[in-house]
RNA sequence: GGGCGCGUAGCUCAGCGGUAGAGCACUACGUUGACAUCGUAGGGGUCACAAGUUCAAACCUUGUCGCGCCCA
């Protein structure tokens, strides 16, 4: 016996043990079978799993067990990224509380311990996607830190380097003053926030008047190197190529003319400070202004001839400072306040300063080229494909790559310096030294970069450096590219773009895979984005553990319709745990009823009406669900299933075969039902699996007792049925008879109980013969003391009801009240008149009889006459009562 | 400012040219021999607004108004 219910508590981590030794998870690059591929994007290292996760990753897996069922050799490509800031950060973290310094310890010192660190407490999220039930090739995994991936990484990096497609370049970055490292430009969150704009007066060198500047930044005046306005400005027209004065400092600088100044904004007139501001170093550059830099790495003032009175202030102390000196001087004119656009680092939530440096960049510019192209000519295709305007928008305007970061966690850059600053790149050090000797003629010390590469460069490797390459191996050869690669629109320029350029410029001009689904972002139920400190996030391993990670799964699917975002609310997942309940109640009520098939069964030579329509609705929902999950519509996909379970197989097949069930004797007719019920409930499992493997497995195994997994056997296939038609008709025709019914008990308050009569009309010969045919069946479930078929006008006092065209009475005698009968009749006439009135509109139409199809016209021509029929013969019953 | 998307039943959303749908919530009835994590029945919508195209528009076009996200 099966137990009362499903403990998905335990059998969830039973069923994934099993799973994992089966070795069935592992792709096998020595099958003749064809290869679908996902590269799984890595998560952090540091990272724990959330919502977001939990929907990228069911979405994926459903695809992978998919694929799996239909035969393909599959590659659920799983690992992680080393996450350089993040995890230095964390493990920086952890040392302060013993009040170490990652410098106490040494660069070698410290990257032990991060390693350390990784070992024990890294990598949890690997572990809570497997409760998940996530199927990837676990024996697979990479980390972006390997050895082998290391490798890539380098051979990457000199190639590009070679090719002059990564260069060194001094000039503005991104820099953040806490965690002491360049970032990217798509690491920065630009921020709307309340701030000031200060209106100084810059006193003209030889004369008693000022030029008034108006600026966000006033501590980065004291590098200052020119003034600018506009050269059509009339109000400072005479002033261009004049000498101001810059206060504070002794220094002059010249007014210049530049279209970059706005006449619109501020006083018209703007500070020029090339070192400290992305503007102003193109205006600098155009007009060879000085560039003056005053911070130092943590943002505060250097020491320097320019800098005399604030030397040491942090930048906040010394905008407070400068401010104060202005006022005593008598040169703010004005204060506004304004909304204005910051620079934040993400992972450090610091303002980030824009920082004159050396740093290592990617031409992306090259590189974007043929992604875009791929993209364009369709060799890649986004699904939704909208997301290509996004794409190309960001590709079309991609700035240089600043690859470099001040870290020691991450690739260590493979350039080496000789004594004079030459640096040479290659391979391996011993590489770069005879690159050396070559060329200073003799034995010299290099020094090798200090700095690492962004997390990115290695992740953007990610689909063919977990195959094994630089080497030719058979799982490059295969799995190259992939099938689809699964992810949020957030990551689209972080990673996947970057994929695109790496993978066509290193594998041949192959693109990485074929096709990008990009998946809705998991916000909360009000439609807010899920934050700590909101206080609203959803833990997914919280939910599986109230749930069961079926529901959650099944709900994810559910949900991810495309172009939407996935608002997320625990009653939607009751409602499918629900669901997962009910799969294993249906499957104790066959077990109860004896209904197993032998392994091998097909339904073929089907006699009964209801077996046959069962299958039919299996051959459709089958249809549905595989085309469906071809197109990435998840939810389509979860919602047929759904139907065909709960409102057709348990609702009216189990329903309609329980009268043949209890029925003790074994019969021909018995046995075809427990064979197609049980064969049904089998292949839905099959169907049902991809989206909540345990209660499938678990049933496939305690009920059915098969030996092969779930996991392994194939997707169903389409079965060919006799006499299909005319079944799915009667069967049709039964279930409108019986809701009929049950219609005219609850509507007049009948009680179940009470054991009704039913009389139909003897005026179709078709529909009499179902009637007779299913007269079990329609006695059990209409709870009927009997059925007949009449000549003669329904006796006084009856119920009546019209089941296409056909007229059934149910007899009350002296329990009929008949003022709510006419009621319950009036009501029905009125919704039958507002149908027929749409349809005379239509068919009264000269335009519409003239071009609509003719399918419409006779389609709508028969609606209107059955809905006639009804009507009079509803009429009629009226009529008849009020008599 | 540019781009993308969304306004359909109380809530969350499907539908995207031929009689308005689902789940949840709600109401009534029901301890029927799988299931109360259930069953049966029911109420509830000028599909944001306006104009156009069409025999026919929630669906196509244009505009308006709200809302969200991304990029500057």
């Amino acid at each position: 016996m099966l137990d009362k219910q499903f403990d998905h508590k335990l059998k969830e981590k039973e069923w994934y043990s099993i799973w994992e030794k089966s070795g069935l998870f592992s792709a096998n690059p020595n099958s003749a079978s064809k290869p679908y591929t996902i590269m799984m994007p890595p998560p952090n290292v540091t990272g724990n799993l959330h919502i977001g996760h939990a929907l990228t990753f069911t979405l994926q897996d459903i695809l992978i067990r998919f694929h799996r069922k239909l035969g393909f050799d599959v590659l659920w490509q799983p690992g992680m990224d080393h996450a350089g800031i993040a995890t230095q950060m964390v493990v920086e973290r952890n040392l302060s509380k013993e009040n170490i310094s990652r410098n106490d310890l040494g660069r070698e010192g410290f990257i032990n311990k991060v390693w350390e660190w990784k070992k024990e407490s890294g990598g949890m999220i690997t572990k809570q996607l497997r409760s998940l039930g996530a199927s990837a090739d676990w024996k697979r995994e990479r980390f972006t830190m390997d050895e082998g991936l290391s490798i890539a990484v380098r051979k990457v990096f000199v190639k590009l380097y070679n090719d002059g497609l990564i260069y060194k370049d001094k000039r503005l970055v991104n820099w953040d003053p806490k965690l002491l490292t360049a970032i990217s430009d798509l690491e920065v969150e630009n921020k709307s926030k309340k701030s000031k704009i200060w209106y100084i007066k810059y006193p003209l060198k030889n004369k008693s008047d000022y030029i008034v500047v108006a600026t966000t930044r006033p501590e980065t005046m004291l590098g200052d190197t020119a003034v600018a306005v506009h050269p059509d400005d009339e109000r400072y027209k005479e002033l261009i190529g004049k000498k101001v004065i810059l206060p504070l400092t002794k220094r002059d600088i010249t007014v210049i003319a530049d279209e970059y100044s706005d006449p619109e904004k501020g006083s018209g007139a703007v500070k020029i400070t090339p070192a400290h501001d992305f503007n102003d170093f193109d205006v600098g550059k155009k007009h060879n202004l000085e560039i003056i830099n005053i911070f130092d790495e943590n943002a505060s003032i250097i020491e320097s001839e320019f800098t005399k009175g604030y030397e040491g202030l942090d930048r906040f102390k010394a905008r407070k400072k400068i401010i104060e000196d202005l006022e005593n001087q008598n040169l703010i004119e004005k204060i506004e306040e304004i909304e204005n656009v910051l620079p934040y680092g993400d992972r450090s939530g610091e303002i980030i300063e824009p920082w004159l440096m050396d740093q290592w960049y990617v031409n992306a510019k090259e590189l974007a080229k043929p992604a875009i192209e791929a993209v364009k000519s369709g060799k890649m295709k986004f699904i939704p494909q909208n997301w290509e305007n996004t794409f190309f928008e960001w590709m079309n305007n991609i700035q240089p790559w600043c690859i470099s970061r001040q870290l020691w966690w991450g690739h260590r850059i493979p350039a080496w310096y000789g004594p004079d600053k030459k640096y040479f790149v290659n391979m391996s050090e011993e590489k770069a030294y005879k690159d050396a000797e070559k060329y200073y003629g003799k034995k010299v010390n290099l020094i090798q970069d200090d700095d690492v590469l962004d997390t990115w460069f290695s992740s953007a490797l990610w689909t063919f450096s977990t195959l094994g390459w630089p080497d030719e191996t058979k799982e490059l050869n295969k799995y190259y590219p992939g099938s689809v690669l699964v992810t949020g629109f957030d990551i689209i320029f972080f990673w996947v773009a970057r994929m695109m350029m790496m993978g066509m410029y290193f594998m041949d001009d192959k693109v990485p895979f074929k096709e990008i689904y990009i998946h809705a972002l998991v916000r909360d139920e009000k439609g807010q984005k899920m934050s700590k400190s909101k206080g609203n996030v959803m833990d997914p391993l919280d939910l599986s553990e109230k749930y069961g990670s079926d529901a959650l799964r099944f709900t994810l699917a559910a949900l991810a319709a495309q172009g939407r975002d996935i608002k997320l609310s625990e009653a939607r997942i009751a409602g499918y745990r629900n669901f997962s309940t009910k799969i294993w109640n249906a499957t104790k009520f066959l077990e109860i009823n004896n209904c197993l098939h032998d392994e091998g069964y097909k339904p073929h030579n089907l006699n009964n009406s209801i077996n046959i329509w069962i299958v039919s609705q299996f051959n459709e929902t089958l249809e549905k669900v595989t085309k469906s999950l071809k197109l990435y519509r998840f939810n389509d996909a979860a919602d047929a299933i759904y139907k065909f379970f709960w409102n057709n197989f348990c609702d009216w097949y189990l329903e309609l075969i329980k009268p043949s069930l209890i029925d003790n004797f074994l019969s021909d007719e018995k046995f075809e039902i427990q064979n197609v019920s049980s064969w049904i409930l089998f292949n839905s499992l099959s169907i049902i699996n991809p989206f909540m493997p345990f209660v499938t497995e678990a049933i496939s195994k305690e009920y059915f007792k098969v030996q092969k997994l779930q996991l392994e056997s194939k997707w169903p296939l389409h079965t060919d049925l006799e006499n299909e038609t005319v079944a799915n008709k009667e069967i049709g025709f039964v279930i409108s008879l019986m809701t009929e019914i049950r219609v005219i008990r609850s509507e007049l308050n009948i009680p179940y109980k009470v054991k009704l009569e039913l009389i139909v009309n003897n005026s179709d010969d078709e529909k009499i013969f179902i009637i007779q045919k299913y007269n079990q069946v329609i006695t059990d479930l209409g709870k009927l003391s009997a059925v007949s078929i009449s000549d003669d006008e329904f006796p006084e006092g009856s119920a009546l009801g019209v089941v296409d065209k056909l007229s059934i009475a149910i007899p009350l005698k002296g329990a009929l009240n008949i003022s709510d009968e006419i009621n319950r009749l009036n009501k029905e006439i009125d919704k039958i008149q507002n149908e027929i009135a749409k349809f005379q509109k239509n068919l009264n139409n000269e335009n519409f009889l003239n071009r609509a199809p003719r399918d419409i016209i006779d389609e709508i021509k028969n609606k209107l006459n059955i809905n006639f029929d009804k009507k009079s013969k509803i009429q009629d019953a009226i009529n008849r009562l009020k008599n």
